[in-house]
RNA sequence: GUGACCAUAGUUUAGUGGUAAAACUCCAGUUUGUGGCACUGGUAUCGAGGGUUCGAUUCCCUCUGGCCACCCCA
């Protein structure tokens, strides 16, 4: 017979594997509860949206929306046996998580919820772009959101109640830049500052620096490239070309941000990439045992994005923080993680015939009880299941063999010392219940004796 | 979209112009009802296609994929 080709996963997407998946969970719970803990309240929208949305949300210039989205012409993709829906609506699969809270905001009404309205959301996302360390086609994004309130007091809650739970996922070495790119009313003012200054060194920028002072002018402040670096010290710093207003919010931030002890560092240069910024901006990265920094998240504000999806006007701020790169750094750098329960707690052995019928109401009276409970399957001999059981971890074994299931018993093997009991199959599955609690608690309790010595 | 490096069992890696080793994992067994140890055995069209050659896993080309960097960003 020839062989199948298997068919292997799309390129930059990846599986979440067993092995992983309790970094996964840490990581989330972890970020949901920091967000409940804040008052915020969980929103989850589509996955597919239509494209227009993130035209207008993340802006048609950008390289996210130009060409690194998954879009699809819903006129040519019906079935075969469908009839094509005329409308040729284009959809998109989302680049990023805030266009379609936004749209969601304003779909619903939420304007006339108590303010702020704070939202925070988790999903996947999807760039069609070459991958690499950290950077993947499709990736999981944390957001929050709120809505509807100016005071520069939020901006620092936001940020606090991020610096916290990057912090209670044990990231050390943590970096948090600030910066304000002021607001629609000062950017012509900006703009035509920073290509007045760059305009007389042009011939010292780098190409891509040469196409952003015609485009973009701010993005040249974030280029990488020395020479560019040593021009950009020198240049006007938005701060100073922004109004006294945008000032005066800017430095109200910090001083919660002071106040409240968050350490932040505060960088001119710090533009970021999507359109929809305006005033405060901020970024969490950090640094690595062996690599350079990595970049965890973001955000700022976007105070005129719910007006420009056409809804009221209404202040905005929010973040966005990779889950994959949290869960790629947890592992790279062996930061260690609550340990996951062993899965099965109990493992139930059967021998012949007769017994199978005793040892399937054992495993279903333990279930029922919420513990955890394996059976061997295709494995006839003891010695094999035992061994399965071993495999799995499991505290205790029940053996249900043809001598006990004469009697109506069971025999309780503890799977640490080999101690063994009978028991009448009535009794079983309470008896484990307490057994296995007992057990669990035990080593909790020796987990947390060696947690508080390696503290003393 | 551009560039560098890489591609051998499930995993991590050896190796050679004459069809391949090891470790770990997995599966089966080491006689009859007791796991963890030990021992034995099993598992690879050497990423795909083409070329050079008597012969290629090994050399050359293309593609695909991985990884990293640029761009951009999470």
């Amino acid at each position: 017979m020839a062989k199948i080709q298997p068919i292997n996963r799309l390129k930059g997407f990846q599986d979440i594997t067993p092995e992983d998946t309790p970094y996964w969970d840490f990581v989330t719970d972890t970020l949901e509860t920091g967000m409940l803990s804040a008052g915020f309240d969980r929103i989850e929208t589509p996955i597919l949206e239509r494209a227009d949305l993130f035209d207008r949300g993340v802006g048609p210039d950008s390289d996210i929306v130009n060409k690194e989205m998954y879009s699809f012409d819903t006129a040519k993709m019906a079935g075969k046996d469908k009839k094509a829906t005329k409308d040729g609506t284009i959809v998109s699969l989302r680049p990023e998580l805030t266009a379609g809270v936004v749209r969601a905001y304003i779909e619903h009404g939420m304007q006339i919820l108590p303010k702020p309205v704070a939202l925070f959301t988790m999903g996947r996302c999807f760039r069609h772009e070459n991958p690499q360390a950290g950077r993947y086609r499709e990736f999981t994004q944390f957001g929050a959101e709120i809505f509807g309130e100016i005071d520069p007091l939020i901006d620092a809650l936001l940020i606090s109640n991020l610096w916290q739970t990057m912090n209670r996922l044990g990231i050390p070495n943590l970096v948090l830049n600030v910066n304000s790119l002021g607001s629609r009313e000062d950017r012509p003012k900006i703009k035509k500052a920073l290509t007045e200054y760059f305009k007389k060194k042009e011939s010292k920028l780098c190409d891509d620096c040469k196409k952003r002072l015609k485009k973009n002018p701010l993005r040249i402040l974030d280029c990488k490239e020395d020479k560019c670096q040593t021009i950009v010290s020198s240049a006007p710093a938005i701060v100073d070309l922004m109004s006294d207003d945008c000032r005066t919010h800017f430095m109200t931030v910090l001083e919660h941000l002071d106040d409240m002890e968050i350490p932040y560092n505060l960088m001119p240069t710090l533009v970021r990439g999507l359109d929809y910024y305006s005033r405060t901006v901020f970024e969490f990265s950090t640094k690595d045992d062996h690599r350079r920094t990595a970049s965890l998240g973001g955000g700022g504000r976007y105070d005129y994005l719910v007006e420009e999806l056409g809804g009221p006007e209404t202040p905005a701020i929010g973040f966005g923080v990779g889950v994959d790169r949290i869960v790629d750094f947890l592992k790279t750098n062996l930061i260690k993680i609550p340990k996951p329960k062993s899965r099965v707690s109990v493992y139930v052995v059967h021998l012949g015939e007769e017994s199978k019928k005793l040892a399937l109401g054992a495993v279903m009276a333990l279930r029922k009880l919420d513990i955890s409970t394996g059976v061997a399957i295709g494995r006839d001999t003891l010695k094999g299941q035992l061994k399965a059981a071993d495999k799995v971890g499991a505290l205790y074994t029940v053996i249900i063999g043809q001598r006990e299931a004469m009697h109506n018993v069971a025999m309780i093997r503890d799977m640490r010392d080999g101690i063994q009991e009978t028991v009448d199959i009535s009794d079983l599955a309470e008896k484990l219940y307490h057994m296995v609690k007992l057990r669990t608690r035990e080593e909790e309790d020796y987990g947390k004796k060696i947690k508080n010595k390696a503290n003393q």
